[in-house]
DNA sequence: AAATCTTACGCAAACGTTTTCATATACTTG
DNA sequence: CAAGTATATGAAAACGTTTGCGTAAGATTT
């Protein structure tokens, strides 16, 4: 039960821990003889590091933080498991926190991490005010921002270029001969959301048609309130040939709804959402949509910190992954006249 | 950018550091006024207590390892939430890792968050191996397991009663005309598995009904496997009305080679899963399924090992779960003859 | 008023590493 | 062979806390 240290090692050994703890770190300034005996007594003595005490003296954990607005969210829980499986490799593990989509929780995290002393933190911000009240805190650790993005405040952060995609997402409803498209779950608290929205207005104006939107008041984007918006508005007579939902999780959302209305996809209605999580592949679902590269996006995010890690004083970056259409079954083409 | 410390706030205070750290402690030893001032200095000057250093003397990180098999789950991930919620209200944080269905990488990482010093584990194995493989790491830190148990060795586990939910989904089946079930995705290197094939196995002997079952020999139950079995399963005809699998992610691969084939759930064969996962509950899918509660196996299995890291030579125990029956639209009567 | 007890604080050790600097030994080289 | 140079190892500081112990000063008791 009591754990071997270094002081232990050395003196089965019978030389200064200085030696030991040379031995393992592969320093070159030691005999190749002491070594390998020593390290064959760390061997059979069961010696394992400790890392907190390593991270005292090294001023470095190797742990970086996570921080997302929930981990119970397939998109997010995909990214994460990139994100921990390319970190280990990378000698890093990942401490992982969610922020509940609350602003004052993601703050009181991020400090936490702080005082944890991680090396730097990934985070997917619950909305774009994140930026300000972060902005003190940012300043004391690496941080990189993943999909949620500003104009104004050049922090570090990776995402998908949304109104690209969500403008190819238009114009591919309005190719399959639809004008009236109703834009579901536009968001004023998420940068991400006002892009994507962008996207919708921008072909709308390019393609002359008038725009049709359904705001989501709430904090967040899931399939509750896709189903609670969808309902709501099923409930009068409505026009529309196609819903563009601003994410997959509403658009499950609406396939409820519509469900329970008896209004078929897409025979009824066309319907297209935008993240690709792994359930909108199944064919019971099937929804055409906008996909994310969520393993890019792991990968460049922690590049992106690994980067600022060594070299604090690098200028910001953004990287811009290309989103691309995922056309399945839950678009039909009609004809326009 | 520096960082502000103990001594930093000694000095400026005028006392020394130990006082400091009594003032933040709320230690009984040390004088109102003085504790006010300090307190007051610290909030000034931005100190936050360096985790790191406090770990190494107090022997305690206040971190506990998660070892799921891999976090893109949605089985894992909803408890992964859970667990992080409740775990940071009780002051620990989580270190995340995925042993990505791999015994060795699992026992890799077990010695990785070891080293780490966290101060327990909680664990969902990959397999009943686990337990031989890691029963010298096991004694290291206090462990528990999650969903995995086994007759012999008396770890620390909660579960659900796997076989009882098994049998009552069989009977479930089988008051509803049932007479002729495949219990799909059989996997001999999980012990939660072994059981829920038992639990399938007591109820067909209890019902008289002849066992039909079809193996998984793959490491692990996904979507994938369970549209591949299924696929397999119908290119030659069948004679099975129902079709009950070991987790709702192989029903949900069901569903999938079920839709290519044409063959209608629930008309044309009734089907069900176990887990109970959030996308079971959608329409399009609407799996009948047992429920594994999440939230109370997340909250056994905390409080359980916060127990065992406060009274480490405290017997082993194991906390057993009751399943539910969750029933939705993917299995109908039949009329039986 | 002397003796005792509290109270509030400082000193310093300890936690387990890494790493700088010093030093002893062995090895070159002129 | 003397002097210098590598080479291998040890001693000790440092990282930022917590905490046991010691001790002044003040409060209480007799």
């Amino acid at each position: 039960m009591a754990v071997v240290t270094l002081k232990d090692v050395a003196k089965v050994a019978g030389v200064s821990y200085a030696t030991v703890s040379r031995a393992l770190s592969g320093s070159p300034e030691i005999g190749e003889s002491t070594r390998k005996r020593v390290i064959k007594i760390c061997e059979e003595m069961g010696y394992m590091p400790n890392a907190v005490a390593r991270s005292m003296v090294m001023k470095r954990t190797n742990i970086i933080g996570l921080i997302v607005t929930s981990i119970d969210n397939p998109f997010m829980s995909e990214m994460t498991a990139h994100l921990e499986i390319y970190a280990r490799q990378c000698g890093y593990n990942l401490m992982v926190c969610n922020s509940s989509y609350d602003p004052a929780l993601e703050k009181e995290v991020f400090s936490l991490l702080v005082g944890r002393k991680v090396d730097g933190i990934i985070m997917i911000p619950v909305g774009s005010e994140s930026y300000d009240a972060l902005k003190t805190q940012t300043a004391q650790v690496p941080t990189v921002f993943i999909g949620e993005n500003t104009m104004d405040l050049p922090e570090n952060y990776v995402s998908v270029d949304n109104t690209a995609g969500m403008q190819q997402a238009t114009e591919y409803l309005y190719s399959l001969g639809h004008r009236n498209i109703l834009y579901l779950g536009a968001r004023d608290n998420s940068m991400t959301h006002k892009l994507r929205a962008d996207g919708y207005y921008n072909a709308c104006k390019k393609l002359n048609i008038e725009p049709n939107v359904l705001r989501n008041s709430s904090a967040r984007s899931s399939v509750q309130v896709g189903y609670e918006l969808a309902k709501a508005h099923f409930e009068q007579p409505f026009s529309e040939t196609a819903i563009l939902c601003a994410a997959d999780t509403l658009a499950i959302g609406v396939i409820q709804a519509a469900y329970e209305k008896g209004i078929r996809i897409p025979e009824d209605l066309s319907l297209m959402g935008f993240d690709n999580i792994t359930f909108s592949a199944l064919p019971p679902i099937s929804l055409t949509t906008v996909n994310q590269p969520k393993l890019e996006l792991a990968v460049s995010a922690l590049d992106m910190l690994l980067n600022r890690i060594k070299r604090p004083e690098t200028p910001h970056t953004k990287t811009i992954l290309s989103p691309s259409l995922v056309i399945r079954n839950s678009c039909r083409a009609i004809g326009n006249n």
